[in-house]
DNA sequence: ATAATTAAGGACAAATATATCCGTAATTTA
DNA sequence: TAAATTACGGATATATTTGTCCTTAATTAT
């Protein structure tokens, strides 16, 4: 559904949502380390979360690293998407036709339709945060190794 | 959600579905410039389609073309993403963890569970029949330009 | 038989996604 | 101030996807 630099980046985001605060910063090998996901490809991928602060903050230096502000928490997860310029998954046409419309429909329109809608609904009514307390039960995991 | 090949093999099937029969059966171009795709690309995609009749049969010489069996257009449209090596979208975790699952779940798969459980639904129940019947109303379109 | 038509299939080209490497900048600690 | 640490950012490499081109094979009509 997402590509993979995405698919890094909610499972980073969510991590660092679980694991980090302001004076517990993740360096970049914990994060890759954690989330299963090659370092350097990662690197850049949280970069693109941190530009503007938008999605995630770093520092540099020793005890540097990356942490969410509490804002930030509380974004919903499609902003995420946006931030990777994939939130248009959302919203596309199965069969990929650019015009696909409520009243210019392609033939799975109808039937997509409700599905899409609850897509969307996921992303935008659920947060960052949620995400991260998904993960608080012990049961829950964001690589694929157990979470310890 | 699918590659482009997988887009434009989505449409050009429903688009035979819905245009050829075994004495009518339709040229490359006349299906590349229907479904609004690249001819060349679209080739190889008919190809693949074509392996072993899977999906749709061709017939080459003079009024030779592609079309579709009575007994292909009863099988589900996840057919077309078997055929093109995809229908592992359907099931896929959101975050790409291939261990995800009920006794191991990721962060969004009880949010995302329904969901994913309506696509699979919706490619395995709807055959590829109903999406050309989908098309005869007149209403509905498989390209970006009004259909004749 | 020959020519025309059309799909099949291989080789190649271009674009994009994925991934690595390395020097630089910022920050902290000693 | 110097050294260590860590993110930043540019350049480059590799893989995959998307797309084109051309020759061949099959079929039909003349």
């Amino acid at each position: 559904m997402f590509s993979k630099a995405t698919e890094y980046a909610l499972r980073a985001t969510i991590h660092i949502a679980k694991k980090s605060s302001k004076n517990n910063k993740l360096g970049l090998e914990e994060i890759a380390t954690a989330i299963d996901s090659p370092q350097s490809f990662t690197a850049k991928i949280l970069q693109m979360l941190t530009k503007n602060n938008k999605i995630i903050s770093s520092a540099r230096g020793p005890n540097g690293g990356f942490f969410i502000s509490e804002k930030a928490r509380k974004l919903p997860v499609r902003a995420i998407l946006e931030a990777m310029s994939e939130d248009d998954v959302l919203e596309k046409c199965v069969l990929g036709l650019s015009q696909c419309s409520e009243t210019k429909p392609c033939p799975m329109h109808s039937q997509y339709k409700s599905i899409k809608q609850q897509l969307i609904n996921l992303f935008e009514n659920k947060t960052i945060q949620y995400l991260a307390e998904e993960m608080t039960d012990g049961i829950t995991f964001i690589s694929n190794k157990k979470m310890i």
